[in-house]
DNA sequence: CCGCGGGCCTGAGAGC
DNA sequence: TGCTCTCAGGCCCGCG
């Protein structure tokens, strides 16, 4: 995309967690992407008008990439839905000969445009917190974040507000390595005035390095994530907690075993005996 | 202001 | 085979 104009789009369905623009099409039409980046789980393209197409996946959704004159990409051939092309509600045909498909079967997915000087204001940005992999984010600024919070570390570190691109698995699994229970209030990250406990020190750490690691290994392919290159991540192996209900608790010398628990409506698997 | 439960969608898999 | 039920990597809204 970057360098690239958008030559053509394909609007196949409108309606996705909100609908599109009206003016959608008329907006990407004849513009250059100047540069793409991110900003917690939100994709963002910079255009020639000086509009950002912001983009989320939502749960179920993804962008495959693949040369115009290709029939499938290897991302495709090894897709499970490949036979069904169906959710693939917008294309864009790109001037460098690349064709770009978003795919999102459940539509919690989300594109917008917004003035680039208006990009740190909206409401969708404001709201999300520091980068885990960013210097600004340490165990000062988490204990900050969550003192007087009424709510567990679940809910806590799933709050883009509070930290920004975590999602279940990897709250879970930073959890998990930093021995911390779910349950635990948010609030005990913190003394009185606010300053970091340990707990802090070790779950900032258990966060960067659970990140890393996953980045590393090409994410977690549960169902619908891939690598560019069209291959599966590796992380989903690594999991130590997350879907392992009733398996033994990986930590060394720890007998517990895993046990799932719902919080927020959402799953939560932790060890109840070394995470405390 | 804050936290929580429900709702938004479709598809996969389990159990009957 | 086919039905019903549960669950899924996220987030917004309204309520109390």
């Amino acid at each position: 995309m970057e360098g690239a104009r958008f030559l053509h789009i394909e609007l196949n369905r409108a309606d996705l967690r909100r609908p599109l623009p009206t003016d959608f099409v008329k907006r990407l039409r004849g513009k250059t992407v100047t540069g793409l980046g991110r900003r917690g789980k939100y994709l963002l393209a910079d255009l020639s008008s000086g509009e950002v197409l912001m983009m989320h996946l939502g749960m179920s959704g993804s962008f495959r990439v693949a040369r115009e004159t290709d029939e499938k990409t290897p991302g495709e051939f090894h897709h499970p839905r490949s036979r069904e092309r169906t959710h693939d509600h917008v294309v864009f045909h790109m001037s460098s000969g690349t064709r770009i498909t978003f795919n999102d079967p459940r539509r919690f997915g989300l594109m917008l445009l917004v003035r680039r000087a208006e990009l740190a204001d909206h409401p969708l940005m404001r709201q999300v917190g520091p980068e885990p992999l960013g210097n600004a984010f340490d165990a000062a600024m988490l204990a900050r974040a969550c003192a007087n919070r009424k709510t567990s570390l679940k809910a806590a570190l799933s709050d883009q507000k509070v930290v920004a691109g975590l999602g279940n698995i990897y709250v879970c699994e930073a959890l998990h390595r930093a021995r911390l229970s779910p349950k635990r209030s948010a609030a005990t990250l913190a003394r009185g005035a606010g300053q970091p406990t340990p707990r802090a020190e070790k779950l900032v750490a258990a966060i960067k390095d659970v990140l890393h690691n996953a980045i590393a290994a090409g994410g977690s392919s549960l169902r619908d994530h891939r690598r560019t290159d069209g291959e599966l991540g590796d992380f989903q192996h690594n999991f130590r907690v997350y879907g392992r209900e009733g398996k033994p608790c990986p930590t060394p010398g720890c007998r517990g075993t895993i046990r799932r628990i719902v919080q927020g409506g959402r799953s939560t698997f932790f060890c109840p005996v070394c995470q405390r």
